[in-house]
DNA sequence: GGCAGGCGTTAAGGCTGGCTTAAGACTCGT
DNA sequence: ACGAGTCTTAAGCCAGCCTTAACGCCTGCC
């Protein structure tokens, strides 16, 4: 997933993004909130985590900004305990759910997983499927059919986005977003190469292009195939 | 098991650590309550000792504050019996066990053994299994479908965590705060040798590498090696 | 029908990270 | 003090991953 963090407290920020990447996430990261507003308003992310006290624009005022601005991407509030208050008002305003200071690296993971509806309850591991395909979002095992795969960092990125949008187009630039963040400047048909890849193991038909768009995951698509080789 | 122990009396503490580090657990040890609170939120542990008087703050807030940081740490609270008072408040607030002290070690270990819940009903020891891999967590005693063998401490430490939480991703992160809590600074491929070793024991395709993250336990590996040909 | 642009396919190169092995350091019991 | 068993360190190897680039195909447009 491509998660936005926006926190000023550095030593936290950086505890944070070490966890969140080391469970796979691209994370781009904010201390300001003026930045913040104007990144959500230009770019996808597909879960917001926001501290309330900010720099330059409070968060709660990020929060309203992007949700006046037609913004519906999850987001999840981090507050000290002493502004419980705010927190209503942080809930009115738009947020999925909201954790004190000090909270537990656990929780926020949990949190993560319910707000982005995946992973029922359970303290296990998060798993998606779409038709015949499983994918477990923490360790990135793939399942097809009963034939088991570990995917590499890219091709997991792809498939897990096709996978939480099946049957909608995923346009190449969303695609690459998921992939590199801010950090990227890729410029190659490394996406092609990658897209390749994965239709070999989940068969051709599952991953459908949408010439001079993008990719679809075709739910119903049945594989045929299961190489070997 | 990693263990914390959070004990102001030192006197007291270091008999304990050395009980605790005989029986093969990885044991950290705070004298102080604020601390405690910090590494809690922080970290992973599996079991938690925690004093009740304490330094800066007490025992009772920590455990408090641990368990609305959304931690679920089983705790096992020590109390002067002058404090049993008290003892009725600590189970409300989240504990799962609690000893007066003084106390015979062999109490704490019954203790323990019963909040982490394996070595069912009698006190007999504590085994786990996973697939055709039965590992005696007293004796460090492992056995192979009828192969068996005393593991090493550190093969120990790994295989135990790994079984404790078979098919979920164990990050190496995680695996090298159980083999070495704080002491440790190793920086080194001590981890990947170990698991070399590991697997030499237990079957190759039992332990499943998943690259850049940590390792997973495949239950359902058989110790031959895959058809698909 | 030819052309152009987008996409698919494949192979090669660089690189990272894990695997393997062997050698020394250490611990502990005898 | 010695030896067995254990842990760490280091070095080289290997595999897998990502990107790049070349080339061919398909599609749609003129």
């Amino acid at each position: 997933m491509r998660i936005l963090l926006v926190e000023d407290d550095h030593l936290l920020a950086r505890t944070m993004l070490d966890m969140l990447r080391q469970d796979q996430n691209t994370v781009d990261w904010l201390d300001d909130g003026q930045q913040a507003l104007t990144a959500l308003n230009n770019e996808h992310f597909d879960l917001v985590i926001l501290d309330l006290t900010l720099p330059r624009l409070d968060g709660l005022d990020v929060l309203q900004g992007a949700r006046q601005a037609g913004n519906h991407t999850p987001v999840i509030i981090l507050t000290a305990r002493a502004e419980l208050n705010e927190k209503l008002t942080g809930l009115d305003a738009g947020a999925d759910d909201y954790l004190t200071k000090p909270f537990a690296m656990a929780e926020l993971k949990a949190r993560i997983r319910a707000v982005t509806r995946r992973g029922h309850s359970a303290s296990g591991d998060a798993e998606i499927r779409v038709g015949q395909l499983r994918l477990n979002t923490s360790s990135g095992q793939l399942m097809v059919g009963d034939e088991h795969a570990v995917l590499p960092r890219s091709e997991f990125q792809i498939l897990h986005y096709l996978m939480r949008h099946p049957g909608q187009v995923a346009t190449r630039r969303r695609l690459e977003e998921q992939l590199y963040g801010w950090d990227s400047g890729a410029e190659s048909n490394a996406l092609e190469v990658h897209i390749h890849h994965l239709r070999r193991r989940v068969g051709k038909a599952t991953i459908r292009t949408i010439r001079g768009v993008g990719y679809v995951l075709d739910p119903d698509a049945v594989t045929g195939d299961t190489p070997c080789h």
